[in-house]
DNA sequence: ATAGGGTTAG
């Protein structure tokens, strides 16, 4: 008996499978097994959300192929956990598993993440099918998917014939625990072993690749697949190497690949959108969802609104925020970590840190991602104690932080001016959480020193750095500077910053300002003939205002300065109206950006 | 009859 048979396709797989005898169809990708047998319904599997569910009948305990068929099918339904369940069941009808049976539950242990790989795997040594080469791939694979690498690497060492599958499965194994480099280099033995790559090697290679942002890596790779003669587009190999080009900062490169690739899935759109936001290109990556949403037939899933939100907190896009909420709801998205995360930040940076909390408080569960999104997003509205105190509460849940929460809670600190704490905060890094400071972490710490007036300390702090100090380091203590008048430490970071990046414009402006805050009119005057002569280059400024809903973004530099107030005034006097609905004052629009463009 | 490796997100 079957629930939900209603294709016709189904119906005569349904009605062939109605004879006296108990038969098993199992070469229909959409219905991944089917068991029928006459008598009493014994047992309902239900094989995931879009399966049809599986009634075993009669009486007869059902063989270890039967066995197989339907942990197969639980495991690429939606129900992985319940295969164990079924093995242990199985056992105690006294029915033997098979070599076959190995790979199903290891496979089913990496998608649960329950950690169990190496009972499975004393299993097989037991039943003696530990040297069975679809074992050893299985097990290759699962302490990968497991992060137990090194046994993974074990294993991987013991098997004398190795085959695509064999190293496709220790590359991804490297990939997913954090050693892309030495993916790659196994990557390069499989090469000198004579094994030919496969599309799936291919695919995990390139996801090496994004994580090293190795362009030039990946451009061989593309190539190497390409050179292999017809290109079957295959959406894993597509997305793959849309998130390479994207994650190497060419998004205009993932958008050619993305032009190319008939059938586009949701990561194909993701990674593509993704690829916007890493570029900073925020407007067209709002563009780009919209496209999905409305000219495609894919639906976002998580992962795209994680991305498209990042767009919003890049713009300030609060109206455009709540409504990829709003939207996350009505699709009955689940709230997960990632997303949570992204929503925090997103309302956060949108300005709306009570909307944040709301997020905050409705997670479910929290690692230390959403911890982290709110601790920071405390700090930056000016709430230093209360990001400290949360903080306080994440630690004492069990909680552990890491090197990020860290510089959330040293900017709280700074806003705060609570020096002390600031101080034993950042020394406790090391010690006591074993996270080395990073260059942000120093940015926070001579920023608080600073700020409190305790300009040789910070200056020391830097100079004792067991990293090269980045130029926004010295940024820091020059502003520290100018707030405390000490026009003299002040002039000799002045002049070390523009030796540093002597094409940036605003290391010019910064020594010339000094000079007119101390009266020393010449210097001043010369320090701007300087910038002026070297044709030195500006970031161009960008700013976005958004009304009923819609992103407007303006870009200074990117046309004659008239024609664009031309622009600003035509979408301003076209929007006053809206404008003063949502309360917004014309003249506060309009200063905000010409201040921006000067 | 049933078995092994893959792409996106904080």
């Amino acid at each position: 008996m079957l629930v939900g048979a209603s294709s016709r396709r189904f119906r005569s797989l349904y009605e062939s499978a109605l004879s006296p005898r108990s038969r098993i169809i199992n070469h229909v990708k959409k219905i991944p097994c089917l068991f029928i047998s006459n008598g009493v319904a014994q047992d309902a599997v239900s094989l995931g959300k879009n399966q049809p569910s599986l009634i075993l009948e009669g009486n007869e305990t059902p063989n270890i192929v039967v066995y197989n068929s339907i942990l197969r099918g639980l495991i690429i339904g939606s129900r992985p956990e319940s295969s164990f369940f079924y093995f242990s069941k199985m056992r105690r009808q006294g029915v033997t598993p098979d070599k076959h049976t190995y790979p199903l539950l290891l496979k089913a242990s990496s998608k649960i993440k329950s950690g169990n790989q190496t009972q499975i795997h004393a299993q097989t040594v037991k039943f003696g099918f530990d040297s069975d080469p679809f074992v050893e791939n299985a097990l290759v694979s699962a302490y990968g998917n497991g992060g137990e690498l090194d046994f993974a690497f074990r294993v991987f060492y013991e098997i004398t014939e190795r085959d695509s599958i064999t190293w496709t499965a220790i590359i991804d194994g490297c990939v997913k625990n954090g050693r892309a480099l030495d993916s790659l280099k196994l990557f390069l033995g499989m090469r000198s072993s004579g094994v030919e790559p496969d599309g799936v090697t291919i695919a995990v290679v390139l996801s090496a690749i994004a994580t090293v942002a190795d362009v030039s890596f990946g451009k061989c790779v593309h190539g190497l697949y390409l050179a292999r003669g017809k290109v079957n587009w295959d959406v894993y190999l597509g997305s793959a190497l849309i998130d390479m080009y994207a994650k190497c900062g060419l998004c205009d490169d993932a958008r050619k690949v993305f032009d190319e690739i008939p059938h586009r899935n949701v990561v194909c759109w993701s990674a593509l959108i993704e690829g916007y936001v890493q570029s900073s290109r925020s407007k067209e990556a709002l563009s780009v969802f919209q496209n999905m949403l409305f000219k495609s037939e894919v639906k976002p899933n998580e992962a795209t609104l994680v991305s498209v939100l990042g767009a919003c907190s890049q713009m300030g896009a609060l109206e455009q925020g709540r409504l990829l909420h709003a939207y996350a709801v009505e699709s009955n998205l689940e709230l997960n970590m990632s997303l949570g995360t992204s929503l925090i930040d997103m309302y956060a940076k949108c300005g709306s840190i009570s909307e944040s909390f709301m997020i905050f408080k409705a997670l479910p569960r929290k690692d230390v991602y959403p911890w982290t999104a709110m601790i920071t997003g405390l700090a930056m509205h000016g709430h230093g104690k209360r990001s400290l105190d949360l903080f306080s509460t994440m630690l004492s849940s069990g909680v552990q932080p890491n090197a990020v929460t860290f510089t959330g809670v040293l900017c709280a600190c700074s806003h705060g001016g609570l020096v002390d704490q600031g101080r034993s905060y950042f020394y406790s890094m090391s010690s006591v959480y074993g996270i080395e400071p990073k260059m942000e972490h120093y940015g926070c710490m001579v920023d608080l020193l600073g700020r409190s007036g305790r300009l040789e300390e910070a200056l020391s702090l830097i100079e004792g750095m067991p990293i090269e100090p980045e130029p926004g380091i010295w940024g820091a203590l020059f502003g520290a500077c100018m707030i405390h008048k000490d026009f003299e430490l002040g002039e000799r970071i002045g002049k070390h910053l523009i030796k540093l990046q002597p094409r940036r414009s605003g290391r010019y402006a910064l020594l010339a300002n000094l000079y007119s805050m101390s009266q020393k009119w010449e210097e001043a005057a010369s320090m701007r003939k300087l910038m002026k002569g070297k044709g030195v280059e500006k970031t161009p400024g960008c700013s976005w205002i958004e009304v009923n809903s819609i992103v407007h973004e303006f870009n200074a530099f990117d046309l004659s300065i008239n024609a664009h107030l031309k622009d600003i005034y035509l979408v301003l006097n076209r929007l006053n109206s809206q404008l003063k609905v949502l309360n917004c004052e014309l003249d506060t629009c309009h200063l905000l950006i010409s201040l921006d463009m000067q």
